[in-house]
DNA sequence: TCACTCTGATTAAACGATTAATCAGAGTGA
DNA sequence: TCACTCTGATTAATCGTTTAATCAGAGTGA
């Protein structure tokens, strides 16, 4: 019953040279003492036959799965395809293969996904929480990208420079008034990105803060935002933190009758796929996510190969903050002089 | 530096029993012939001990490492989260994890990211192709999720169907030409749902179909597709493929002053993450993600399972494609019975 | 009583890689 | 010549699980 796998093993190749399998072992992986003519002879015949290593065996030797687990708390989160391209890219470069966990967004799904990832024996984790979440408990280390300025974060875009960026560029277009759009008021990354808009407002400019999770929960899922009404207002510039909130204020602006870039300038955040396809196109902020993954993954290897035992520690990097880019296309434009009236103004 | 694991293993719970390793495995698999009394004393001090099987020991005996890979070659696609929840959560629901392999687009990559699941062990992978590719070189059981006039493939969302749907809602809403909007000629899966769409209209019914792929070949990346000028060529629906290009088709009808529903009918496919949040919201057709993952994961583990030695083969499932569901919003309504002369109409 | 079956357990051999310990032999210096 | 080192290899143990083979003992029927 033993299915053996089909391709060579040390001793095939072992006694296929007439050599020990220790000989082999150590030719390739030019540790021990082999003298360099036998190295080359081993080499080139694992290669002839395709020799693969059994990541098995070697495992259940040395306690390392080789293999690196992928914690996405934030249910159908859109930056998901780019954060795993990335993740599973520096993985790969760094000889790690990535077993991803989604927790459907609940918190007991979450602990429960990750002792999954445990159980299968990753070597460490990269976890990108909503909220901060207690990671301790993992019996591994973890390596955790949320926000700079959370405590326990890894490594992460700097989302407060990137709101920065967006009132800088809003400030020179000529907007005084911005309202600030987020979805979700408990999010350290929103939180960070608001900060960084007010932060970056030079004197005289003046900002609102609207947070869609509290509209909805009064007036349901998927209500207007009243956006019109804040034109009205004499707000010229809409800062959405994610792209998502960007793109449904454009559209409820538009539907609304109102013109982007013309009447008003909306701004997002993260350059999701449809950023650059929607009229007009978004004008929003890029993390680098090759560069995040890159730094979390060497640190999370790092920690993985110094600790001599198994142990849940929280990771940490050299560099622990990733400037964000601007990206400016159409949706912001100077702001309109003389703000139009709306006729919900009298509300 | 041999670094055990932390936690307990067979042998540790066995001379703490006073029992033979073979006893204790039996005992919790089940298998051997042990006495009701003993399994029980043995569950019950291995639950105590917080005993989890190294899946490194287990892989190497059996020579199963209990891990799909899944292959996703359509470089940051955004149906990436749901899909990947879904095949997670029935990979981990029959005691699987699933290690993720992203090939960037790129069809070399592909193969060689299908290699790198194949040295890392997996037992067989879940392949969601854009264009129907080689993958019989796989060495192992190999499940496709494309569509089911696809040779090859195991179980997908009949777009075909899908297609019907949508085109007897727009048919029902007195629509008499539609705009089929698509931006990968190619695709097996675009071209399937564009068919579905042509073949559920009723006579005296017209179509045409505009591929984006095309357009962009032509006036470059991001252009615009010119759909005020269809408007005013009679055109009351405009039928997306896929809900990016439907949000792309909204906003840039709505940019040109065209009010949606009102004026023109837009619909996408998919129900992706922005389609209920956008202005007017998305009537879409939704894919039963979570029944085709389960599908094809059953029929993988079970080909797995039955299949002794580890080859390559395509898996097959009973059910072989699954419905699509109408999801009607706000996006689609009535066909405009005077459709409104375009200042564009002379062109 | 003997041969036989059945039950409930144990023994021991894998799976494939890593690595500490060992060893044969050559070279070297006193 | 003897003791010692150094090189280039081998031996053998180990990681934790599964499972075929074996075995002791009890029960059974002739």
């Amino acid at each position: 019953m033993t299915a053996s796998r089909p391709g060579p093993n040390l001793s095939r190749i072992a006694t296929s040279l007439g050599v020990s399998v220790a000989t082999v072992s150590n030719a390739l992986s030019g540790k021990g003492r082999v003298s360099g003519q036998l190295v080359e002879r081993i080499r080139e015949h694992a290669a002839e036959l395709g020799y693969v290593p059994s990541q098995a065996g070697r495992a259940l030797r040395t306690g390392r799965s080789g293999v690196l687990g992928l914690v996405l708390p934030d249910i159908a989160n859109p930056l998901f395809p780019k954060i795993a391209q990335a993740i599973e890219f520096a993985a790969s470069a760094a000889g790690y293969g990535v077993l991803i966990a989604d927790s459907r967004g609940d918190v007991a799904a979450q602990t429960e996904a990750i002792n999954r990832l445990v159980e299968r024996g990753v070597d460490g984790m990269v976890v990108i929480p909503r909220r901060a979440t207690r990671i301790s408990s993992a019996a591994c280390p973890v390596a955790v990208i949320d926000t700079p300025s959370t405590p326990g974060n890894t490594v992460a875009a700097d989302h407060w420079q990137g709101g920065h960026e967006i009132a800088g560029h809003l400030a020179g277009l000529g907007h005084r008034r911005i309202l600030i759009i987020g979805n979700n008021q408990e999010s350290n990354v929103q939180n960070d990105r608001a900060g960084g808009i007010r932060s970056g407002m030079r004197p005289g400019m003046h900002s609102e803060t609207l947070w869609i999770d509290r509209l909805e929960q009064e007036n349901g899922s998927g209500c207007p935002l009243g956006l019109a009404e804040k034109v009205g207002q004499g707000f010229t510039a809409f800062a959405a933190l994610s792209d998502l909130q960007a793109l449904r204020a454009l559209t409820e602006l538009q539907q609304a009758g109102i013109n982007i870039p013309t009447d008003v300038s909306v701004t997002g955040f993260d350059d999701l796929i449809w950023s650059p396809v929607v009229t007009p196109s978004l004008t929003t902020v890029r993390m680098d996510m090759d560069s995040i993954a890159g730094i979390a993954v060497s640190a999370l290897v790092d920690t993985i190969r110094t600790s001599s035992i198994r142990e849940g520690v929280l990771v940490t990097a050299e560099i622990e903050r990733v400037a964000m880019q601007l990206i400016v296309r159409q949706s912001s434009g100077p702001a309109n002089p003389a703000p139009r009236t709306s006729e919900m103004e009298n509300m």
